[in-house]
DNA sequence: TTGACAGGTGTACGGCGTACACCCTACCGT
DNA sequence: ACGGTAGGGTGTACGCCGTACACCTGTCAA
């Protein structure tokens, strides 16, 4: 009985991942079911198998968008310089969607997206004059951290509760070397608030740390044994 | 009418442990259900809830017994060679239980046998003469090599499938510089079969890569910006 | 004897991914 | 004008999951 009312825009593969992407953005990754993302898009959730094949496929596409939104490379500069920025993009990328990093773990196989991204870097080094062998081990070498992950112990919540005054008498007696580190990164915090450490001074860090050791390799002219 | 027979040893803690520790042994993590697990008891699936509180405490307890198979950290030597060797230990524990990993990662907060590990950790940078601002960084640098995780960007099953003869035409055109990366590594093959990469050699290449810039901020006597 | 308690049971609910048969609409060549 | 075909949304159903809740049973202390 209702008039032909305005007829819905149809579904199409696009539209399914980018309202999954929305999905997981407020709500997180657990919140990403076939059935919620079909309700969110006002269809029964049958109706996405018109459009991926199966959840994997669907997250293998969101991947694909995220991964998307990284930087092309610049130009100009050193290797080093290069690499870097890059690195620093993809690890902004991975914190607007702060579900992708877990996603892209949990795939077996990489995205073609996931494929042209590696490629472009492999090829930062190698333009860059590292040889392919020395270039293989420092992909090993940075694994993940090349897409920007973090790759902390533990992603942690204690941003929400300080540290908890009557825990950290226990922890000091339990766990003393814990308890310095812990306070020692208290006293830090010239950060935000009460976060306890500069997430994004410990991934630079961390990334230094690896690119002066990846050329000073490189400057020495490093290769493995035969 | 059965007879009393012989009555089944009762249920305790560390034999769900255990048992779980097993079935995700053979099988791999997703047939890790508390309904699998309790059939693999012979018991129903709510006789669990009397040991475990819960699915996610369970996978904790999981996590403390691999993390439990590490070795006690060695005497004598210096600080990085200790670190060293017990990462390598860590790694070791870890490829014994292939999906012990994935389970860490997915933990939001740290059992206390990690903490535990941790803390150990530390206290071999701490005792080795690193001051604690530097620890801390370095902690953040290792971030989950610690615990002897690989990080590569894909486990990957390419074991079983060569490199595949068409693809591997099809990849050089597209992703050119990731098919020569691929073939580099695949002339190396000194070690098994195919496999292609030594993942031992991979995963020492990046660990000496961190522990000798540290070892050189430390002689540096390298201190963040206040 | 009683009664508390630890530990195993049975039933049930709501959520998940998805196989399969269906239907409706739009567009095609004749 | 007309039947055919195919793309896209639907409805039902299955088997899996974690787990709340009420229940039963055996053991041991008081």
């Amino acid at each position: 009985m209702t008039p032909p009312a305005e007829k819905r825009t149809p579904l199409s593969r696009e539209r399914v991942l980018r309202a999954a992407v929305a999905l997981a953005d407020d709500g997180g990754i657990e919140s990403l079911s076939m059935r919620r993302l079909a309700s969110e898009l006002g269809v029964v959730p049958m109706a996405l198998y018109k459009h991926v094949a199966n959840k994997d496929e669907l997250l293998d596409g969101v991947v694909d968008v995220v991964v998307g939104e990284i930087d092309p490379p610049g130009t100009g500069a050193g290797w080093k310089a290069a690499v870097r920025q890059r690195i620093l993009s993809a690890r902004s990328a991975l914190q607007r969607h702060s579900w992708a990093a877990q996603v892209i773990e949990s795939r077996s196989t990489p995205t073609s997206a996931v494929l042209a991204y590696l490629n472009s870097m492999i090829g930062l080094f190698r333009e860059g004059g590292l040889s392919i062998d020395l270039t293989h081990h420092v992909m090993h070498a940075m694994g993940s951290r090349i897409l920007g992950f973090s790759q902390e112990l533990f992603t942690a919540a204690p941003a929400v509760e300080p540290p908890a005054p009557a825990a950290m008498a226990q922890l000091a007696g339990t766990f003393p070397y814990v308890a310095e580190l812990a306070r020692a990164a208290a006293h830090t915090e010239d950060s935000v608030v009460g976060a306890g450490c500069d997430d994004q001074f410990e991934f630079e860090f961390a990334l230094d740390l690896l690119l002066d050791g990846i050329e000073r390799l490189h400057r020495s002219g490093w290769m493995s044994a035969q």
